[in-house]
DNA sequence: TTTTTCATCGTACAGCGGTACTATGAAAAT
DNA sequence: ATTTTCATAGTACCGCTGTACGATGAAAAA
């Protein structure tokens, strides 16, 4: 055998290409040419990793969920060690919202997804009602610990809180991505729902940890 | 002057065929021959009402918001003449929520349109800040009304709740087209915020008006 | 009756998008 | 040294899409 390139790394590269031109022109403006122009190679070798468009768009909605995975992960690790429900659903959505460049472009371009597999029969609907299911799962499985600990209602559905919330999250991306409310705006209302969620326990001064102002 | 139509009719014919086209196929589906074909006219008559496609997707989405409006003054004027500031809201949201195929098809369509306001600079992007800002303008008015009235808890931010509101039924309604959750299961996590909202006063015995099952 | 105006039609053209076919250099395997 | 295998390149084909350009019948206007 020549050369041997790690296929998998070529892929991602080609990916990422597609992300970016997604999210700066839209998913209607994804053409072979396009990624193939925007990952700095020719169009053969997109066809040549991907046989087809169709395959590559699915390989690119995979790599977007298991990369909001990876971004979860990394924040949720961060976070100061006694961890409560509050903070620890805070940073979810937080990282939920389209803050960042990168954040808008993976919200942008995952909301369209969405809208293709409206209509799409097989292609992306499958993949697609796994992610946010298992997104909606695990909050779900936050709260419900939440109400074993006493921070949250035990009156509350969990599951219908769990899906409130992250309806509610995209919801607000949407409307900051099309530019009718900022993110900070979209932010607060999140906090304030969360505030309302987590009632404040008699303020105790020995914990000094979760202070947001 | 010889067979003299009406311009404006047949325009609405069109359109309308567009959103039946773009309900069932996607918005990237909506070509003008396609349109052509769903309203039984030559791909000529389309080029002639609309000059162009874009001139097209613009009458479209403004028809569209139009028909929302004319939508919501039906349903919020069929309600029992009492109008509690919580039925009001809950027929206003249940009215976004894709129930029926008819608002299931005005859903997706629209949702299409906010995508492609996402990236399209001027097209889109315009009319599409304009409609969901008068919304949450009407709903935060309705909310400060209740305030007055007592309904309402005053500590609430009645802009932010309204805000709330419609990404709650947006991102509620995204989930439901993309079959991830019944309107059903959208409607209960819809009600029970709504009852969160606007606590239940003492049950007077008197008024047997807005009893909803 | 002739002429103008309007709705409708057929068709064509240029561009672009996905896909396929073939070639080529180079490195490993033989 | 020859052969096989792999990464990359060029290019061509076909279909579709938006747009434009004429043609036609018919009804009103002259």
């Amino acid at each position: 055998m020549p050369k041997r390139v790690d296929h998998a790394q070529r892929r991602v590269h080609v990916i990422d290409a597609l992300v970016r031109v997604a999210a700066a022109e839209g998913l209607h403006a994804v053409t072979l040419r396009a990624v193939a122009a925007e990952a700095g190679m020719s169009l053969n070798l997109v066809q040549y990793y991907f046989q087809t468009k169709a395959h590559l768009l699915h390989a690119a909605l995979e790599r977007l969920e298991q990369q909001s995975h990876a971004r979860w992960s990394a924040r949720l690790g961060g976070l100061p060690l006694p961890v409560t429900a509050h903070a620890f659903i805070e940073a979810f959505l937080t990282e939920a919202l389209p803050t960042d460049e990168a954040s808008r472009a993976f919200h942008l371009v995952w909301t369209s997804y969405a809208v293709l597999a409206m209509t799409d029969p097989d292609l992306a609907a499958q993949p697609f009602a796994a992610g946010p299911d298992r997104l909606e799962g695990q909050l779900a499985a936050v709260l419900r610990q939440a109400q074993r600990e006493g921070a949250l209602d035990r009156q509350r559905n969990a599951a219908n809180e769990a899906a409130h919330l992250l309806s509610l999250s995209h919801g607000l991306g949407t409307s900051v991505l099309v530019g009718q409310r900022t993110a900070d705006s979209a932010m607060e209302i999140l906090r304030a729902h969360l505030e309302r969620l987590f009632p404040v326990p008699a303020p105790s001064p020995e914990s000094a940890v979760g202070q947001a102002h």
